[in-house]
DNA sequence: GTCTATATGGCGATAGAC
DNA sequence: GTCTATCGCCATATAGAC
C-alpha cells in the first residue's frame, strides 16, 4: 500500500527528472499522481521544497554508488571492473538521472553542499582517501576517477545527439553501443593501469 | 559598429546559455542587451524563433569543432592530439555551452535534426567516414570518439560537483586541473592505441 | 525602429467547503 | 485529507503612439 505523499514523490520524480525544475509543472506532477494539485501543496508546501525532496532522493542514491567504488578495499583494478558494470547498469535502469544531475546543480551550484548535508557525505571523506588508500599509484586519482565517470555518463547524458549522429537515430542498436561500452571501458582503463 | 539584431543575439546567447530555454526570460535578454522587450519580438517574432537562432549558432559552432577531428587526413595520433588540445581550449573560452547543448538536446531531440539541416551537416557523412578513413583500426572508432568526447566535456558538465567534492570549492585549482587535464586525456589515449 | 501600455493566458499558491 | 474555486502574479506577445 503506498501513501499519498508517496505516490506524490514518485509522480515528482518522474515528472521533475524529465524536464527538470524550470520545465516541470505542478499540475502536470498532480496528473501524474491522480490528484489534486492542491495537495501537492499540503503535503510539500511549495514546488521548490518538493523539488529538494526529489533532489535529495536522486542525489543521495547517485553519489551513494560513485562512492562505493572509493570505499570498498578491493584491488584497484577489480574495483573498477566492478564499478563500470554496476555504474552503467544503474544509469540505465535510470537514464534521465545524468543530465538530470548536470543540468540542476548548474543551475544551482548551491544545491550540493545543501545535499550533501543531507545524506551524509562531506567533501573531505572524498579528499581524505586520496591521502591513504591511493598514493601508491602512479597516476592522479581525481583524473582517474573523472575519466571513469566521463567515459561512463557521457554517452547517456548525450545520447540523443550521438544516437542521431552516429545511429541514424537507430534506438536499438544504441542499446547494444551501450551494453558493449561497458568492455570498451574496462579494457581501456586496464590497459592504462598497466605499470609498464 | 553593432546593430540592434546583433545586440539581441548576443544578449539572448548569453542568457540561454546559463538559464536554458525554460529558465530563461524575455525580460532579462531585453535588460542585458539594453533594449526594450518589445523589440526582440519585432526582430524575432518569439521567444522560439530567438531560442533557435542561438541554438543554431552556439551547436553549429561547436559541432564543427568536433568535425575537423574527422574530416583532415593527418594520422590519427596527431589529430587525437591537436583534437583534445583545441577542444578543451574551445570548452575553456566557453565554459557553459556542453551543459546548454545536453540539456537542450535531451528536453527536445526533435532540434537536432533541425539544426543539423541548418548546419549543412548530416548524419551519412560521419558514419561514412568509419567505412574508409578508419576501417583499419583494431578499435571501433564509434566508442573512440565518444570516449574522446566524454573525457573532454564531463569535467566541464560536472564542474559545480567534481569542484565540490575533491576540492573544496577552490576555483583557481580547479582551473589548474581542467588545464593538466589535456595531457592526462592524451597520454591515456595513447596508451590505448599502441598496438601491443 | 523603438518605445509605453496593455492584452491574454498560465503558473504557483491559498481559501474554504466537505 | 481531499476537493473546487479563485487569487495574484508574472510571462509571452501585441497594439499603437512617436
Amino acid at each position: 500500500m503506498t501513501t499519498t505523499e508517496q505516490k506524490i514523490l514518485e509522480a515528482a520524480r518522474q515528472v521533475f527528472l524529465k524536464k527538470g525544475m524550470d520545465g516541470a509543472r505542478m499540475q502536470e506532477i498532480a496528473n501524474e499522481a491522480g490528484i489534486n494539485k492542491a495537495l501537492l501543496h499540503y503535503y510539500y508546501r511549495s514546488k521548490d521544497k518538493l523539488f529538494e525532496a526529489v533532489f535529495n532522493e536522486i542525489f543521495t542514491q547517485f553519489i551513494t554508488k560513485i562512492s562505493l567504488v572509493l570505499l570498498s578495499d578491493a584491488p584497484v583494478k577489480e574495483k573498477m571492473s566492478l564499478f563500470v558494470d554496476s555504474f552503467i547498469d544503474k544509469i540505465a535502469a535510470n537514464p534521465f538521472v545524468p543530465q538530470f544531475i548536470i543540468g540542476e546543480i548548474n543551475r544551482d551550484p548551491a544545491i550540493i553542499k545543501k545535499m550533501m548535508q543531507k545524506s551524509g557525505f562531506n567533501p573531505d571523506m572524498f579528499v581524505s582517501l586520496f591521502g591513504t588508500q591511493f598514493k601508491n599509484l602512479h597516476f592522479d586519482v581525481r583524473h582517474f576517477i573523472v575519466s571513469l565517470l566521463g567515459l561512463c555518463i557521457f554517452p547517456f547524458a548525450a545520447r540523443p545527439l550521438i544516437e542521431n549522429v552516429y545511429f541514424n537515430n537507430n534506438s536499438e542498436a544504441y542499446d547494444v553501443f551501450l551494453f558493449e561500452r561497458k568492455e570498451y571501458i574496462k579494457s581501456m582503463m586496464l590497459k592504462f593501469m598497466e605499470e609498464e
